[in-house]
DNA sequence: ACAAAAAGTCTTATATATTTGACATAATTT
DNA sequence: AAATTATGTCAAATATATAAGACTTTTTGT
């Protein structure tokens, strides 16, 4: 798996830190760590509440070409 | 949570089944059955998979406004 | 250069996605 | 109407996402 570049740059565009976001979201700073990292396989409910805090959507976050 | 319909719709139009879109995907038919039911959160992976099966996006399928 | 904050990594424990098998009902086909 | 196929549902077992805590490294700020 691949890091999620993506996220890093709407959590920066946004001014988040891992650990904001893994609270907007509620989830752990690690698990928020682990999915940028590209080392973990997510839930649905869980990308898309992340998509919510962020103002994007799934396609523009997880979808690969 | 609610039913999954744009996944049945698009099973629909490659004439597929439950038991064919599941195989396909390399998942269970009650994981398939149960996710277009809609009382299940399946994996990112997953998602993506269904979607490549489905020739569709992430937001075509998963994303609800 | 130092201090503090943010990010990355590991281990153990817990919650939950997914499997397997079996059975019931709905829909199709002959 | 009988038989076959597709769908929906349940219970028990297994695999894996996520939590919690601790520690290291990198980045940022002063």
């Amino acid at each position: 798996m691949t890091k999620n570049l993506k996220i890093k740059a709407a959590r920066a565009a946004k001014d988040m830190t891992q650990k904001d976001l893994a609270e907007a979201v509620g989830v752990t700073r690690q698990t928020m760590n682990a999915i940028e990292m590209g080392d973990y396989n997510p839930t649905l409910n869980l990308c898309i509440s992340i998509c919510k805090v962020l103002g994007k959507t799934l396609d523009e976050l997880f979808w690969e070409e």
